[in-house]
DNA sequence: TGCAAAATTGTGTCAACGTGCAAAGGTAGG
DNA sequence: CCTACCTTTGCACGTTGACACAATTTTGCA
């Protein structure tokens, strides 16, 4: 196949790789709070996590809201306090299905895979 | 455990949790080059893929050098035309990895996992 | 040797992003 | 009410990133 049928041709691949999900990752900022997160296995408040990151409240409550929006966290107001919690199954779900898809696409023994 | 102590310790995610690779991803045009590769199940040229974004031949050449870079696609040069293949096995190995480790991470039936 | 093709690199432009600081919502407690 | 706490938002600044176009390098071929 070329490229250019390629394009027009739309596999497993190309609903799962979602540009908006990378680039919320692609931070390391986010990605210290993701795993901070992670790590603590509990919902964490904007003020705790930001103790694991060396930047303002303001800035930690922004990259929390993005991560929320790219479906990453979700959150959960309780009184005056945010918090906020790793969705583990959609996230866990999504690797496992891009790994499946990028398996599935590779051409067994035809070509060198390096 | 509080996020400031979760810090300092590292778990499995923290080497997998690498912010250049999900930049890398982060970018429509590159993913779009990434799917394009994938689904010819062949080594392309830059001129070739090229036919699957509409930009231009230069910046499909810095993507292409970027997702190298990253760990995402490998080249070889065969005359005067380089063809780029995804590193199914590498790639598919992290994705693994990272689905495992927040599974793992995921405090089972404790609380909600929304 | 000269020319054409393929890819990379240089340069400038514009939008997007990360950050800090200050101000502004909300919300619980005296 | 009024205050203190948690969080969010507005604004400004500097950096990064994507892009087009032009120039350059490398290689194959007549």
């Amino acid at each position: 196949m070329d490229p250019q049928e390629a394009t027009k041709c739309c596999g497993p691949m190309d609903e799962l790789l979602d540009a908006g999900l990378f680039k919320a990752l692609g931070d390391p900022t986010r990605l210290k709070l993701l795993s901070c997160l992670a790590k603590c296995s509990r919902p964490c408040s904007v003020t705790e996590l930001t103790g694991c990151c060396a930047v303002d409240v303001s800035v930690v409550s922004r990259h929390l809201g993005l991560l929320e929006r790219a479906g990453v966290l979700s959150s959960a107001k309780e009184g005056r306090t945010v918090f906020y919690s790793v969705r583990y199954k959609p996230l866990t779900e999504v690797f496992r299905k891009l790994a499946k898809a990028i398996e599935a696409s590779r051409p067994k023994g035809k070509h060198a895979t390096t």
